[in-house]
DNA sequence: CTCAAAATTATTCCTTTTCATACAATAATG
DNA sequence: CATTATTGTATGAAAAGGAATAATTTTGAG
């Protein structure tokens, strides 16, 4: 195992490397998007961190943000700092344990988001016409598998580990 | 189209987003492994521009690197001269265009990137192990297609654009 | 040939992220 | 219970990253 001469086409490595096609992907398949939302004076952070308590009625722990914006805690921490002085999200107690803070979407955050999720949608609608339905399906699925088992191969390692470019 | 109600089993919107679900793909599959190369003491910037390299004899323009990792100019500008520092790449003219600056692997270089890249195949080869190989193979093809035909639907916008996290 | 426009990289300045740590609250142990 | 260990968040200093810009070279137009 290990095909000493598996790199793909070109010559190069990283042409042949499942993580860097993962990354490429997600990098390409979201920059236009990301430019989109940047162009709204919109932060990526700030989206992510909006649209991830979307739906999250309950509203979600600083960890929980942490892990589902792929970034470190203390960065959430001063991001949800800037929403809080914009209006768009509040901080409350999590009533059965103190030291959570649950962060939870105001109106106004609503409101904002609401409309970048339109904007995602129409966007992805559009990646799913250029690709294809079926090929979409498949990929998501494909991707999902991977979420599911990549952590399993290394229990020794805690799950938080590093986020990603 | 854009179906109001497609958000996936869980009531959170991003837990059906595509451009989601490709970023937590990315995050979590790398995790492991940047946190294997940061054990050694080497950055992940560091790892993707040493792994650029390998296979490119003529080297490559700083722009070039900028892409392939998926990075700003400025900022392999800026771990490029970290590497020179060290010993482990060298800028050299363009002959035909002396606005660029061809950076190369030394032998240092090509030694310390050689265990790096002995790592990411054993690492490689773990997770199709874990994952099923025809299944690898799926998920290989749809980014590659994902990869060519994702910046065709907006064509204004540069092929730049923003990386990702 | 001359001059304006475009391209490539380095640099400066500012924002953001990260690491380390401190603090508070809960859980676990004896 | 009392004590220790663990967990969750915030904060401060340091590092990294990004936008804007300058300097140099090439390209294109007249």
């Amino acid at each position: 195992m290990t095909d000493i001469a598996a790199d793909g086409p070109s010559g190069r490595f990283v042409d042949g490397y499942l993580l860097y096609l993962l990354a490429r992907a997600s990098s390409v398949a979201s920059a236009e998007f990301h430019e989109e939302v940047r162009a709204r004076g919109v932060p990526v952070v700030v989206w992510r961190v909006l649209a991830s308590l979307k739906g999250a009625d309950e509203g979600l722990t600083v960890g929980d943000l942490a892990k589902s914006c792929l970034a470190k805690q203390p960065a959430i921490s001063k991001t949800v700092d800037k929403l809080v002085g914009k209006g768009l999200v509040d901080r409350h107690e999590d009533a059965e344990d103190r030291r959570r803070v649950r962060v939870r979407l105001t109106p106004a955050g609503e409101a904002h988001v609401d409309e970048l999720i339109l904007a995602a949608r129409a966007h992805q609608a559009r990646l799913v016409e250029a690709i294809g339905k079926g090929e979409i399906e498949t990929l998501r699925r494909a991707l999902l598998r991977l979420i599911e088992r990549a952590g399993a191969g290394a229990p020794p390692i805690d799950a938080d580990a590093t986020p990603d470019e």
